[in-house]
Parts: C-alpha cells; structure tokens; sequence
DNA sequence: ATGATTGTGTACCATTATAGTACTATTTAA
DNA sequence: TTAAATAGTACTATAATGGTACACAATCAT
C-alpha cells in the first residue's frame, strides 16, 4: 500500500502534539501517556528523533524532550527519513548502480523523478501545517463507509 | 523507507517490457525468462495485473498476455494500486473515521492532501514515460559510490 | 554525597507481511 | 483428444516490524 511504517505514523502524531507547545518540554512517560502508546515504543521512536536532529533532548532529573527547530521549519520528508531512511520507492534508487535486470531497466532516471517529485511534495508540509486547523472535508468523504479503528491495526 | 514490494518493482519491469511491442502478445513463461524472474512469481504477477484490468489474457494454447490498453493510457498509480492496494501512506487515510487518537489526530485532513499530492504525483507518469529513453543524469549521480545489486536484495 | 529521575544504548523475541512455490482446475487451438 | 496456456487456491520459509527488557549514564534535589 505504500505506506509508512507504525513507528513513523506514532512519530508524527508525537511531534504533532509537541508542536502545540513549542517551547515546551516534555518527558517520554508524559508523551505516552498522552498518545496512548507504549513507554518504550515512545523512547526509541523519540531518540531516532534526536539523532535527527529534529528533537533535541536533556538528561537528568528536569529532563526530557523538545523541538530542536521551530515547526514551521520541521518538514514530514524530514521525520519520515528520520525513521525509515532515504525516502526512495525502489531498491534501485538509493543507490544507482542498481540494477542488473537483463533488458527492462534503461528507466533509472525516470524513477529517480517520480523520487524527486513524491520527495518534493512530502518536503513541502512542515510539522506546522500538521497542526493547523484541518481545511473543510471534500463532499466524498460524507459518503465513505464508517470502519472501526480496531479493524484496521488490526 | 517508503519503499514499495518487490513484486510491484517487477511489474513496472514486466511491464515496460510488454509496452516495448504494445500490440503483441507473451507468455508468461517467455516473460519470465526475458526478465530473469521466476515463472510462479511471474504468473502471480500478471494474474493481479489481468484483475485490475491493466492486462488482457486470453487462456488456452496460444494464448498469453497483452497490454489491455496503450501505455500512454497506464499510470504508475494504477499498476501501485494493482499489486498493493489503495494507495495511502496511512492506516486512518483509508477509510476516514481512521485515527482514535486521543488528542494527536485533528491531522486527517492534513494528511488526505498529502496523499493526494503523491498520488498525483504518481499518476502523471505513464508507462509510456517508464520506456522513453532516460534523460540525462544529473550531475549528482557521478559522485555516487556504487554498490553491487547482490547486497540491495539481500 | 546520595538517591531519584530521566534519557541512551544494546540486545532480544514474537508477530506479521512478503516472496516464493506447488498443485489442481479450466480453457482453447490443433 | 491432447498439449499449451491461464486461473485459482493453499501452503511454507524468510525477513521485517513492532514491541520489550535491561544495564548504563547524566542530572537535579535534598
């Protein structure tokens, strides 16, 4: 499906509610309970963070964790590298020497677009617009069927 | 690394072959071997392709697969759908009474245009686009380290 | 100083998803 | 009727993911 992984949608939903208080601080155990995710899943999404450079983190009794930048300078193409690596759809594209596959491959450099376009628009949210007020919902939505959350995390 | 499976990455390959003699017909054992991928895994391959109607098949002896319509007229988003499912980077962006989160998720909007981006993003690129000669690589490229295929794909 | 509090790092295990395979049924041309 | 081909179903092994546990390091309050 294409689709992130739990740990960078958790990631996201943490740095959401972070951004509502910029300056801030909070500690790992606070943000679960908060989030409702669990303890230890929190510390290691929130250390990939630090190591980002996307929170910035103090020790000790009083510590605990912030915003290393304002959120308006924090995009979703940084958070989702930040948990799962280079964003990239295929193998092939992160490195270039790619592949060897006998005839169908003279097509590199067109997925390295559709790389840079889909990079391109994930760089171009920052955590901010995250925050903001969601826009009205288009009319298609009032048509979906209802599902229950259970359902689908299985 | 948002990266897609490697079944839809041969796809894509099977299919820029198939769009390299639009009107005639494979099989798949002669796709398979074309493309070095194993025929179970091939046929696997083509029989979501037929289902999503990207493909047309007729059974029996002389038989095989065909391009059910010109590649100008097949999108990268519709062979993704085709091996994967809707294309959503989200659980809650499928269906839309999505997340519970307690207090994280006034975001669902947010990320629908996101998805939607990407989407767009993905479906302006034909498989017509995927056969053109690549164009010429950028600069950035050249200063790559190579790494051999073997150690990409485990 | 000492202990309570909080982050850091490493390693490990269980569950799930993916990729691949095998087998049988069905269709059609010769 | 037989051979060639797709269609469908079910199964298995491997890898990735998510989650947990535990020992260590740093800092503050007393």
């Amino acid at each position: 499906m294409l689709r992130l992984s739990k740990l960078t949608d958790y990631a996201i939903v943490i740095l959401s509610f972070m951004a509502k208080e910029e300056l801030q601080g909070h500690t790992a155990v606070e943000i679960a309970s908060v989030t409702g995710i669990a303890v230890p899943t929190v510390s290691k999404i929130l250390k990939l963070l630090v190591n980002a450079k996307i929170l910035s983190s103090t020790r000790g009794a009083k510590g605990g964790y912030a915003l290393a930048r304002l959120s308006e300078n924090i995009t979703i193409a940084h958070v989702i590298s930040a948990l799962e690596g280079p964003i990239a759809l295929t193998e092939c594209s992160i490195s270039q020497q790619g592949c060897e596959q006998a005839s169908g491959c003279s097509i590199r450099g067109n997925w390295n677009l559709i790389n840079q376009t889909i990079h391109n628009a994930l760089a171009s949210v920052t955590l901010a617009d995250m925050v903001k007020p969601a826009p009205v919902p288009a009319l298609a939505w009032k048509q979906e069927v209802l599902i229950p959350v259970a359902s689908l995390y299985r």
